[in-house]
DNA sequence: TATGGATTGGAATTATTATTTCATATTGAC
DNA sequence: GTCAATATGAAATAATAATTCCAATCCATA
């Protein structure tokens, strides 16, 4: 017994594309079938599975044993195990990651980590965004003439790749960015016309908060990203986002973030090309 | 029979809710059971769900069949098809999103449209990522004295993110950017005992093509992290990773290029740590 | 083109699993 | 407390499905 037999769907998937060269007519068949079909085989019977691909049920149990399994039910397991796992919730799918990472399968863990990590924070706030505030951000941002974005260190992706979508979609912003020093001259051109996207996570990098706070005084309506009510932000705020990313090795996921700023986004693109459109009607 | 069988998992289990209080004893308890372990009774067969929840084979049958089903198969039937429908491809999922914000229902679906988008291109990475070529490049990079990140448009945000990283943990790095024209003069500096991170989707900025040409002409191993093996980019890299992202409303989903290039910083953070202590031990 | 080995199809067999049946227990009304 | 109706347990039975077996076929090689 040295082949060992795979015990998990993505083991099994490989070892089927390994050997595909090297397999029978109709095993390949069932093979192909298999991989295209995975949801067929982890529900069908014998006879029904052979019958849709076009194989004998003994065929589809030797394909099975060739790989190791002693049987279909066995081979079956596999494909159950996988919609188990599938459909199993994130929290459950981030702690067999972080069981995965505790054997200390290399640096391989680190990955499954931050995948997980990002997963997480996804489907949190795809639970926890308020449908109603962010039907006001994006109108507030619509109206504006330019929307600032503001934003520094671990939120700096963010908005440089909201700036990046904002010119893609020939939306008139400006990044605030800290190169010459000139933020505060920068930010002093703003009126209440233009609105402001402001992203900070504790610990909140003071510049962010003191722009913010100039920013908002100057009357400048002010859409923020943050993770807490407690945050300086939200008292500067008009309309705010409370945003929990989950953290893997110190290092905090941005994928939620990154989704809502998105949204935001095209959201506004849309929202103003239909504006533009009724306006011309 | 004026009493319709329920079709699909959530009516069934509304109309088990609604007549609990009205159960046998023994069927309330499978019902209860049925609610709670939705897998099992997808997969299961009437003995091992009985054993489970207690109670004997028959009376999971009458309970089907107090339902209206015929026996367990066809109850079992609805369980199986939540599975599937949960397990329904993503591309199908994103696909009705996508139709859900063409037809203006609300700027919530463009919002639910990029969560999926993040969340299917992180799947197809976790999946698709090989862990030899991952260990690998963590290899490389952690030997290196200094780390260019080379990135422009729609990758920048990344780039941006893993130089704000590996400053958190002390690993020199230079940031390729273009503010001042510089960036040739920035990679002149550039020697075999540094390495590259180099990150371009289609279309590929020219500028990050012309300037990874340059570098590894240098010498300079590059590790990049791109779109497919057609990728200009592939053929300067010593190892490289094809990361696919969905799209969403013509923008890209960019986090499954985020998770992996915050694996690979740490994973650097970590072989470093680990050499270090080595070398004193 | 003959020959041996591998592969395949299809029926026979074995195993597993759902369902039925019936005796026993429980419950509630009088 | 008695009786009838209902519910339950356990084993028997029927149905279904997996597996095995063997003859037929295919394929590569000499």
């Amino acid at each position: 017994m040295d082949k060992r037999v795979p015990r998990d769907f993505e083991t099994l998937r490989a070892t089927i594309l390994e050997r595909r060269a090297s397999l029978p007519k109709r095993i390949a068949q069932i093979a192909a079938y298999a991989l295209d079909n995975p949801d067929d085989i982890a529900f069908g019977t014998a006879a029904s599975i052979a019958a849709s691909a076009g194989v004998q049920p003994s065929t589809l149990i030797r394909f099975a044993q060739q790989l190791g399994f002693d049987g279909f039910t066995s081979l079956q397991q596999v494909f159950r195990e996988r919609l188990r796992e599938r459909n199993s919730s994130y929290d459950e799918r981030l702690a067999a990651l972080r069981a995965k990472a505790e054997e200390g399968a290399g640096h391989r863990a680190i990955f499954d980590g931050f995948v997980a990590a990002a997963s997480t924070s996804l489907s949190d706030i795809s639970r926890a965004l308020n449908d109603a505030h962010f039907e006001e951000a994006v109108t507030l941002l619509a109206k504006a003439e330019t929307i600032y974005v503001l934003a520094k260190r671990r939120s700096y992706p963010v908005a440089s790749y909201i700036a990046y979508a904002l010119g893609k979609l020939k939306i008139r912003n400006q990044l605030v960015e800290s190169a010459a020093g000139l933020n505060a001259e920068m930010i002093g051109f703003a009126t209440p016309r233009d609105a402001v996207i402001a992203i900070s996570f504790s610990p909140y990098a003071p510049a962010t908060i003191e722009e913010t706070r100039s920013i908002a005084e100057q009357g400048v309506p002010i859409v923020a990203i943050t993770d807490s009510s407690f945050s300086p932000l939200a008292q500067f705020a008009k309309i705010w986002f409370e945003v929990a990313e989950a953290d893997f090795g110190g290092f905090r996921s941005i994928s939620a973030t990154m989704a809502l700023a998105m949204a935001l986004t095209v959201a506004v693109g849309e929202k103003r090309r239909d504006a533009g459109r009724k306006r011309k009607t």
